[in-house]
RNA sequence: GGAAGUUUAGCUCAGCUGGGAGAGCAUCUGCCUUACAAGCAGAGGGUCAUAGGUUCGAGCCCUAUAACUUCCACCA
């Protein structure tokens, strides 16, 4: 006994079952096939705070979408899933919560925050794990990976180690960016920059000797009291009398020197920088270059340092500014002020205004690692598609600077650096292995406080998560991975890192395609943001329309790398074809005979059927091709238009007098749909698995238990029928046309016409009676090459048929005329365009064959017509 | 300052290597035709941003221009 489908499409009743049901017979797992051939996909790893929102589940569709139809297809696909700890957004959340408690970090400790950490990854990180479940990603949950696991750890200890032996990463003081917010170091990709009105302060500085002042330009007043010297371009003539000499710098008791650089540009301002070598990078160059000291005048939370700062000392720096300029004004100092519009950078965290600091700190030196990950681009052995997006990341890559991996929080890889206390030795320790003891002279040692950046564990993702460094089975067999599927966002970030380190560690590249999409915008084409409240939460949507509804959405009328525009709308549209499959599939069930075997096709088909399986054999392919030029969206728009369009609208409709009759003509008829809604249902299994899974199970002798562990379908010569294909065409455009003539003189359906056929294709439309039965409401009729009694009727003209119709009262002699005068211009028109495309000794001589020869068989077509219409003409007249 | 993208029907967007412009929604007309009104049949609607160029042929390739969007850089 069948299984019956429910009377209208409800997900809810069902996707959760199945999910439960595909996950306890395994087919999420991946086995080490040595007969198949690897298919890999590790998943972006979402962190542990977040919760599923659009660009997830976008994410998330579109590497389930791959991953199904290669393991479909006999690849041993492994969908490779895991979260990451997400450093700074992770603590900054727990310290967040602690503070409504009442607890800061301090009081805890190191080992308590931790421990705390650790809590909330038990409580929430598997949350994301059951959302994207919903989803209905096919991932093999048995080899869930976490950044900060035991296996990813050591991955990352053991990179750190090696390429600190390689030399390529070093400690040493830099400008930064300080977040005096999180209190850490944010790498240059985690700054992001936003225009702000500010001022241009020009000041006074007096000259020691009293000869006059030098008047500087400066955005931050209040950095005057790190000022280590002024600066002036050596070329230039107005201040060479300047240079070596001293100044008073204001507010403070301290003299400074005024010094030639390069780098100061003679055209901007007054030509006279201000030299701050703790707070902006290029003065800290010119510091290093003039040896000039580096004054740090800020505490890690942006006020004014102790010792420093004088009577500014403990102001946040904005009411120091604002302090200062009013003394500055007081002595005379303050020449004048200008508006200025300039860039400040922001941490990409908490928005706040970060401080650019000197600061010791570890980093990685890019410039060699970077070599070869642009080599594996350029030469198109690691390919972006859509291919754009490779120049965005060149060059990044090529204009690559130091990382600054060190980040002064808790939550994350400790920096495996001891440093000896003994102050005489002082040697520095990098070691996998704890050690309290220093190696060289025995005294005690401090580990460094600091962990590393979060990217710098997610570099190593791919790998990482497949046993690396060991050659663990899973290394050989899945390494390199296949494809990565990510949001061009985090292109800088992510996958660019994960290149290098993939290339530096394993050799190889991490993956071969890197297939890029975009953002997922709100209906006005804004960004989905939370201080927006703009999102649109995929439960939501899940739990209203089902999973299969959202996944068709995300995917359909989108090219890679594109943004698109939320609409539930669209989302009602997926829903519906849900439905309409739903209920083809119900129709069809509904009507086979109880004991209805499947043994394949019968020979010595009918045209319709031969017509109808010629198109699914077309379909099959162009999916297949589609999907492996990643064109998901063209892919599945293919596959919902042959099943609503060819399947539903025609086919089924077209068999529904044989279905009736019953017999061994039904049984042919339901031989075809049963095969065709198989193919189909597996074609449209990886966008849609929870309702092609329900149909096929309740859908009689299927090849395997699950569509999911189905073999994918394959192009079939014997398929293939163009003649049928095209004969049948002659048919459906001649009901077509039959139709539009009813429907335009408002002749109800009901109503049954009789209708005279004229046509050199007797045979054919002879055989078809039934169809222009049953679909164009015909009651008498006759199929003949010639008729000659027209009086009285409407003509329905198409290239092969003329067919006319008795209307009587309907028929209005004046209006069939313009009608006809009207179709005339049209086929006229026509054939003066292609008649001149083949009267062009250009197009002849250069065109490919093939294509003359299609125009030559539009033009026979349109000409034909054209005989038709005037035949009409001349009868009407 | 540099780079990329977008500009196609009223709206949202497809259009793969150049061969007479497509879908969905919306609009209009007619249908409860025994799988589906979450449906069926039909219709209207576009100088493919603008100006040049290459080509037998351009929505697609090239060059400029305009508008919008995004990324990167960050001269005090």
């Amino acid at each position: 006994m069948r299984k019956e489908l429910a009377k209208t499409y409800a997900p809810k009743e069902f996707e959760e079952r199945i999910y439960k049901n595909w996950e306890e017979k395994g087919y999420f797992r991946a086995e080490r096939d040595p007969a198949k051939k690897p298919y890999t996909i590790v998943m972006p790893p979402p962190n542990i705070t977040g919760q599923l929102h659009m660009g997830h589940a976008l994410d998330c569709t579109l590497q389930d979408i791959l991953i199904r139809w290669r393991r479909m297809q006999g690849y041993s696909a492994l969908w490779l899933p895991g979260t990451d700890h997400a450093a700074l957004a992770t603590e900054a959340k727990i310290v967040s919560t602690m503070k409504e408690e009442g607890v800061t970090k301090q009081q805890l400790g190191r080992e308590g925050f931790l421990k705390r950490a650790w809590e909330w990854n038990d409580k929430y990180g598997s949350r994301i794990k059951d959302q994207q479940r919903k989803m209905g990603s096919s991932c093999d949950w048995s080899r869930d990976r976490f950044t900060m696991d035991e296996g990813c750890s050591r991955a990352v200890q053991k990179v750190f180690i090696d390429l600190y032996n390689k030399g390529l990463i070093y400690h040493g003081e830099r400008i930064i960016n300080w977040c005096p917010n999180c209190k850490t170091s944010i790498s240059d990709i985690e700054t992001e920059y936003e225009e702000q009105e500010g001022f241009f302060w020009h000041i006074n500085y007096p000259i020691a000797d009293g000869s006059g002042f030098v008047e500087i330009a400066t955005t931050r007043p209040e950095t005057l009291l790190g000022d280590s010297a002024v600066a002036v371009n050596p070329k230039d003539e107005r201040y060479k009398h300047l240079v070596g000499k001293m100044l008073k710098l204001p507010l403070t008791d301290r003299e400074i020197p005024v010094v030639a650089d390069e780098y100061v540009d003679m055209e901007f301002g007054t030509g006279c920088v201000k030299i701050t070598p703790a707070h902006d990078p290029n003065d800290f160059e010119v510091g290093k270059r003039h040896d000039l000291p580096v004054i740090h005048m800020m505490n890690d939370d942006a006020t004014i340092a102790e010792g420093i700062g004088g009577k500014y000392a403990g102001m946040d720096r904005y009411e120091a500014r604002k302090a200062m300029v009013a003394d500055l004004e007081a002595q005379g100092l303050l020449v004048k002020v200008e508006p200025h519009v300039h860039n400040v950078g922001t941490c990409q965290r908490c928005g706040t205004t970060v401080e650019p600091t000197a600061s010791m700190q570890w980093f990685v030196s890019m410039k060699e690692l970077a070599k070869p990950a642009i080599d594996v681009v350029r030469s198109g052995e690691l390919r972006y598609v859509p291919k754009r997006f490779e120049n965005g990341y060149l060059y990044w890559m090529e204009n690559i600077r130091d990382w600054c991996i060190s980040r002064q929080i808790w939550w994350g890889h400790r920096i495996p650096a001891y440093y000896c206390q003994n102050k005489e030795c002082g040697h520095t320790e990098i070691t996998l292995d704890g050690i309290d003891k220093c190696p060289k002279c025995g005294a005690p040692v401090k580990q460094d406080e600091d962990t590393l950046d979060t990217w710098f564990s997610s570099a190593l993702w791919p790998f990482s998560t497949l046993g690396w460094p060991e050659k663990t089975p899973d290394y050989e067999y899945f390494y390199p991975t296949s494809t990565l599927v990510t949001g061009y966002d985090i292109i800088p970030f992510w996958v660019s890192r994960m290149i290098f380190s993939g290339l530096e560690h394993t050799g190889e590249k991490p993956f071969k395609d890197v297939l890029i999409h975009g953002l997922v915008r709100d209906e006005q084409g804004r960004k989905m943001s939370k201080s927006l409240g703009n999102g649109v939460d995929p439960l939501d949507i899940i739990d209203k329309y089902g999973a299969d509804a959202l996944r068709l959405t995300l995917v359909t009328g989108n090219a890679p790398g594109n943004d698109m525009r939320w609409s539930e709308t669209k989302v009602t549209n997926s829903r519906n074809f849900a439905n309409k499959l739903w209920n083809a599939s119900r129709y069809i069930l509904m009507n086979l005979p109880e004991d209805f075997e499947n043994a394949g096709l019968p020979e010595n088909l009918p045209i319709e059927d031969k017509w109808v399986l010629s198109l699914y054999n077309d379909i099959v392919r162009n999916v297949t091709s589609n999907l492996e030029e990643y064109e998901l969206g063209i892919a599945v728009q293919n596959l919902v238009d042959f099943i609503w369009d060819i399947y539903c609208d025609w086919y089924i409709e077209l068999t529904k007098p044989r279905i009736a009759a019953g017999g061994e003509t039904a049984l042919a008829a339901q031989s075809v749909l049963v095969f065709v809604m198989r193919g189909v249902l597996k074609l449209l299994h990886p966008f849609m698995p929870y309702i092609t899974e329900e149909i096929w199970q309740s859908m009689p002798a299927c090849e395997s238990e699950s569509v999911m562990v189905a073999k994918w379908c394959e192009y079939d010569e014997n398929l293939h029928f163009a003649k049928e294909q095209e004969e049948f065409s002659r048919i459906i455009e001649a009901i077509r046309a039959i139709r539009a003539q009813r429907n335009e003189l408002n002749v109800p359906p009901s109503r049954r016409v009789t209708m005279l056929v004229e046509t050199k294709f007797t045979e054919l439309f002879s055989g078809c009676r039934a169809f222009f039965e049953k679909l164009a409401g015909a009651g008498e009729f006759s199929v003949s090459e010639s008729v000659s009694d027209t009086e009285g009727t409407v003509t329905a003209v198409t290239d092969s048929a003329r067919i006319f119709m008795p209307m009587g009262e309907l028929v209005d002699k004046e209006k069939e005329l313009a009608r006809l005068e009207k179709e005339r211009k049209a086929a006229e028109k026509d054939i003066e365009f292609l008649s001149k495309k083949l009267n062009n000794e250009g197009f002849l001589a250069k065109a490919p064959a093939q294509q003359i020869e299609n125009e030559r068989a539009k033009l026979a077509k349109a000409e034909e017509k054209l005989a038709k219409i005037n035949a009409s003409v001349a009868g009407l007249k």
